[in-house]
DNA sequence: TTTTATTGTGTCATAACGACACAATCATTT
DNA sequence: AAATGATTGTGTCGTTATGACACAATAAAA
């Protein structure tokens, strides 16, 4: 993480890539407020969307995910989860779009390029928001963890990407590495529950839900937290990461 | 069902459609033999493979998999349902593939169109083999529900395709209409046990079951079944269709 | 009439779930 | 130094779900 690579020209050379297909990421981070998502601001016509790009004409799907994603925003996550294709005829005509940007001064191809019907297949990636430090390409001018329930408009259909990733997310809790992935090294069992009623957008009961993850036994308690608050300090927990690896393959339970 | 549609001509118009990109449909049936895989053979080369086809220009990519089942083995299904974007840039380079193409007496522009390189999403339905009456199109001389567990080799990465279509019902086998597509309008408990078995490729406590399906409130007991055996005759039941939708959002448990 | 296979339902021990309770503990306040 | 208040770790308990097995009822065939 935090590494930084060159970056390719602003006018990029489309030869290189499949016309018409695209990814798109949504990334997402955590914190004492909730769920974040990674969204920048295309510097041209100041519009809020997900880092996605286009696909090399030799290159997997799978990995054009990870290239674009690292182009666009600097950061390398080699665990980017495909969860749908979003292939509507009219996907990218919705009220905010880029046809402002045939009053600027780009060139011919490239207003082409983006006037063509893409095909653009979303992937989801869990981060550490402590672990990476996202900058804006040449293309974009801002960069912004967004809590997801106070996102902007987005260019395209990204707004119905985003529900939809979190959406893939929320079925597939017990098979994704959630906490692992979310949560710093040490953490709290609050913090682990707030994550999961994030998540799942409900509450759920403080006894049970600690009672039904330690008994999981991929839990390595540390010594007591003893920072503010007048109250009982909790205890640390990291991840046993054998145990755990080997207990998501055939889900990790949750609920209450 | 049933229906006959105008076919295609079989060097069809290339600029139709969106280059690069596909559809492929994995349509399974059930019978007493299990879970059966709609495959045709391509007539040119010979080789078996999914119902596929492409995007028109100004087609959803939805729309696109209902019409290429029609145009391909000529039956209409509005439940065609999304489940993952196949994008190896080799992914058409296996062992089987089109390459004895080039040996035929075809046009250059259809030799042209094979050999691009194909990113296919594919899309899976449940279908009654009794209602269902599938015949092969112009660009094919064979269709067959074939075993899931017989399947031949398949073209490009088909096999892989079938496999992933059916681990998707499998993971949401709660949250598909298995018994209402799969199974004839009357049916035995045992019948859907064995529906249920098929996909999940494990045996299922018989009375559990039972008394699980039961207690769901969906179904509507009819008279006996007479028919032969010499034992008990099962009763017959049917869904009660609103009250299965309805519990369907929610997830229709199973298990043992 | 007997046999045989299968069905519909029952039992029962164990585990999971959901709601709530309560003492322990720590910083802050008195 | 003692009381306060918030939060934690764990316990209880009634209800429901699960999994394994049992058994009488039944229908066709012997």
């Amino acid at each position: 993480m935090k590494e930084k690579k060159p970056r390719k020209n602003m006018v990029f050379d489309t030869e290189k890539f499949i016309p018409g297909q695209s990814v798109d990421c949504v990334i997402v981070g955590f914190d004492k407020d909730g769920l974040k998502i990674l969204i920048l601001r295309w510097k041209l016509v100041g519009l809020w969307g997900l880092p996605g790009g286009f696909v090399l004409k030799s290159e997997d799907l799978d990995r054009a995910a990870i290239r674009v994603l690292n182009e666009r925003v600097g950061i390398s996550l080699p665990f980017l989860q495909q969860f749908q294709t979003f292939g509507k005829k009219d996907r990218r005509a919705n009220k905010k779009s880029f046809d402002q940007l045939s009053k600027m001064q780009v060139p011919q191809s490239f207003l082409d390029w983006f006037e063509q019907r893409f095909i653009s297949t979303g992937y989801v990636s869990l981060v550490n928001l402590n672990d990476c430090d996202p900058k804006p390409d040449e293309l974009s001018d801002m960069i912004d963890w967004c809590p997801l329930h106070e996102l902007p408009d987005l260019i395209y259909d990204h707004s119905s990407i985003v529900e939809a990733g979190i959406e893939f997310i929320r079925n597939q809790i017990n098979y994704l590495p959630i906490g692992r992935r979310l949560l710093p090294e040490k953490f709290t069992m609050k913090e682990l529950q707030q994550l999961y009623e994030s998540i799942l957008e409900k509450k759920l009961d403080r006894g049970n839900f600690q009672r039904k993850m330690l008994k999981l036994g991929i839990f390595i308690r540390h010594e007591k937290h003893l920072e503010g608050g007048a109250h009982k300090a909790p205890y640390l927990y990291s991840f046993d990461g054998e145990k755990y690896d080997a207990l998501l393959k055939k889900g990790i339970g949750f609920a209450s």
